[in-house]
DNA sequence: GGTTGACCTGGAGTGGACTCCAGGTCGGAT
DNA sequence: ATCCGACCTGGAGTCCACTCCAGGTCAACC
């Protein structure tokens, strides 16, 4: 049953401590175990549920959205109905932006097609 | 040579009137036109301007880099060089996160199906 | 036994991008 | 005439997601 310093999770979630103690004040992350001088020493699980976090934020899910994950997730197993549905509509949200951006990404060249043409 | 009220831009470029007078005050878009009240009246220009604009904003450009660009076109043609090359890199940019959000996508599926597997 | 360096806390500060507000001007409809 | 709605200005306020700071603890290496 290993344990991660703050140095070592900073190292594999990419989050900065800073982040990770803010996460935790907010209750985004449970309340980390501490040693005996009061410092943080994140699990195993603590490291999958950044994981999982990390996935959400970086496809644009807003923090109060991912609060109420985190509740539904400290709720039990019955709320697995309600995550899938809260997914699902995130799922549909990172699709548009892909559509989006495909989109957008065509003007930008063409914007640049035509750039060279005049040169 | 028609013009279009603020209203008409608000309705087809799809920006608040704040956003347009922000943008403007901090010379992103130039000195807009005014009728003899004073009123703001968007020539053909502007709103192909405010259209990439969009395009660049929309697919997360900072400001900062919208108003480099905006230097360069108002630079004159010799800049086309410099355009090229800033676009190029929001293309790769673009780039760098329709890979990210198709990677984070199929983890979300996956969780998906995962809590669906469990049901 | 003194100096690092990694960590702690509560709370203040920052940056980016708007968004809102008070107080005012017009021109047209009732 | 007056009322309304669309617009104006300069400047203040908001929101989000961090990020930084001051002042302190602790363990370990030299």
């Amino acid at each position: 049953m290993s344990v991660y310093t703050p140095a070592e999770v900073v190292e594999e979630t990419g989050f900065s401590i800073d982040t990770l103690r803010y996460y935790e004040k907010i209750g985004l992350l449970e309340r980390v175990g501490r040693n005996a001088a009061g410092q943080r020493r994140f699990s195993q699980e603590d490291i999958g549920w950044l994981g999982t976090i990390k996935c959400l934020r970086d496809t644009g899910m807003p923090i109060a959205q991912m609060l109420r994950f985190a509740e539904l997730v400290r709720a039990g197993d019955h709320t697995i109905p309600d995550r899938i549905k809260l997914l699902e509509e995130h799922d549909q949200q990172v699709q548009g932006q892909l559509q989006n951006l495909v989109e957008r990404q065509q003007y930008i060249r063409n914007k640049i097609s035509y750039y060279r043409s005049v040169l």
